[in-house]
DNA sequence: CTAAAGTCTATAAATTCGGTAGATTTAAAT
DNA sequence: ATTTAAATCTACCGAATTTATAGACTTTAG
């Protein structure tokens, strides 16, 4: 499962790819609408803003706007943001990778391949869906 | 990621279907080889034992065993037993749904429909892993 | 200069994870 | 019947992580 954190993070950037180029967003907005405590989405918009995803805007009339182009920001890079590895296993993952301590041998172990199905397919999905993506079939749904 | 709980049920499973039919294994046994607390392992190969997919003899000369066959039980099984569900997301559990307080209307989220197809992907891959797929695929790679 | 916004630091509640201790029960072997 | 080896049950614990909250500070438009 994906943390709150990861999903709130999801919602919040959709909710500002829908009003991509129409200036600064205030976080209140984006916490309101969305149903995110505002306190604890002020800290998810700063550390997208690190990764330069987002951009803000200090002061009056200031707020959070997306950095990148809304086809340029994918799940994969939000997730892994957000919460870390794609894979299920740590001994799969690509970005992530830790060996396993029960793994006794890691070339034989029959585990790691099912894992690493998983994995492959979870990344082309994810990678798949981008924010344009996204707010384009939820302007489909929404008719 | 899954917890260390499930992925030490999964070892402790692969290791029991390879001495499938050959009477009851030691909890100290499979703790020892694969590298489990072995305290720890008691407790998920009781939660196993309830869910009917192991059995256990008491007393001297006891231990656990399968009681499924190693073709029937897969890993959609035992990591929603162990950490609950496969999805990313709450909203598009299959067995373990919950409502999202995020989505305004979740009929129109275009989010769900990305987690929907990784969701499925997942599910057809898991199911088709078997104890008795990987414990072939591991002698195969043994080889 | 002031109001409205993001930023930074610190903390805290709640939950989950990973693990342990010890008494009890069961059953085989002697 | 006794001993011994095993699972079972009950209870607990510490640490980490997750999910937040409070409040002081900084920046900028007007």
């Amino acid at each position: 499962m994906l943390s709150k954190k990861c999903k709130y993070a999801i919602h919040a950037l959709v909710y500002l790819a829908e009003r991509y180029q129409q200036g600064p967003v205030h976080i209140q907005d984006i916490a309101e609408a969305q149903h995110i405590p505002k306190k604890f989405l002020e800290a998810i918009l700063l550390e997208m803003r690190n990764a330069k995803i987002l951009h803000s805007k200090k002061g009056k009339g200031g707020g959070y706007y997306l950095y990148k182009k809304p086809e340029e920001v994918n799940l994969v890079e939000i997730i892994r943001l957000m919460d870390g590895a794609i894979s299920l296993l740590p001994c799969v993952s690509l970005n992530y990778y830790e060996r396993c301590d029960e793994c006794v041998n890691e070339v034989t172990c029959g585990i790691r391949d099912a894992f690493t199905g998983v994995r492959d397919e979870s990344l082309k999905l994810l990678s798949k869906s981008t924010l344009a993506q996204i707010v384009k079939r939820q302007r489909e749904l929404a008719k």
